[in-house]
DNA sequence: CTAGCGATGTCAGTGACTGACATCAGAGAC
DNA sequence: GTCTCTGATGTCAGTCACTGACATCGCTAG
């Protein structure tokens, strides 16, 4: 991706929106009317891992508990990020380097949890269990993907966000008797 | 606060720098030397709050469950927005409006946990639990910040942190016999 | 009185982003 | 085949957030 490499190359910052759009082989203005700013480009992606998620959601089997349905969601994207595992690592970099982007990734993430939450009241979970399981689900993720992406042995992120999902579990109900 | 005033009145987007940097009685120049860019005005108090919220961590009792104790630490929060109630909706109402400001709060957010997990390892707690809980205590926070500021009842918002605490555990641990 | 320092003002510049208008390439009507 | 209509792109001018360099001013210590 253009983008992607003009961050890499001259940093974020630095990068001007003409030098990629450049190297895309458009004119600024083009660039504009396909991504609404700059920091836009390295987040196309996130409206398919929303639809992936949802789509889980929606699709997993009546009876299960809000969490193991947010937790199995979540699993589920382990294959669309297995194929982009590269891309995957030097986005996160670009990212980690750069507190504007950092904002960007968690408003997507904002986003992931009121479409979850939506996902979960859909299919008649009520509030405020379908809010505080996309919360739950938010965090197993966010958690999950760094260990992911952190992790030299590449163990799938499905499995990362399992265990961290237990590992939270095995933490708030080790207060319940509080 | 000049800048709030100016948010409400002409909209976060069309309030200019210069008519806010105005309304205070300073030049746009000197108003980028307190803030680093438009936004941050209204993260003043994040600072603060950050400091009572590690503060709260670091004065809590031993033997506590980290979830119990970051509980608590938000539940110690309470009275610092009590005084600030009025302000506090107004902020909410802008920052609600308008999506660059939710993308910074999100992030003041991230670095809330941050900091609560470094407080939270600083008693002892190994990882991943001071993680989890620090992100478990940012959501509490972030859900019963939101009930108090929608509540017309005006209960406070330690109150609300609490008893989305309870709710929250009692939905994961329901969740633990997996 | 003065030297020095911190805060503020002034000015010029860069770059993200937008609106208005021109151009161009391809799909379909005839 | 050419005409036309539409969607995508280019061009241009403008606004505004933000920055660096330099001047100024008020206060405080000596």
């Amino acid at each position: 991706m253009a983008a992607l490499d003009a961050f890499t190359d001259e940093g974020f910052e630095a990068a001007t929106v003409a030098s990629i759009a450049g190297r895309a082989g458009v004119t600024e203005r083009t660039f504009f009317r396909h991504f609404t700013d700059k920091r836009e480009v390295l987040f196309e992606g996130s409206a398919i891992l929303l639809e992936v998620v949802t789509g889980a959601i929606a699709a997993a089997p009546a009876g299960l508990t809000p969490i193991e349905v947010i937790t199995r969601a979540f699993e589920a994207v382990g294959p669309f990020f297995a194929e982009r595992q590269v891309f995957a690592r030097r986005r996160s970099a670009v990212i980690a380097a750069n507190t504007s982007l950092l904002e960007r990734e968690l408003l997507k993430l904002q986003a992931l949890k009121h479409a979850n939450a939506d996902a979960l009241r859909t299919r008649g979970v009520p509030d405020p269990d379908a809010t505080l399981a996309a919360e739950f689900g938010a965090t197993i993720f966010h958690v999950g993907f760094q260990r992911w992406i952190d992790d030299p042995a590449e163990t799938g992120l499905a499995h990362h966000v399992r265990r961290v999902s237990d590992e939270l579990i095995a933490l708030v109900s080790g207060a319940a008797p509080a």
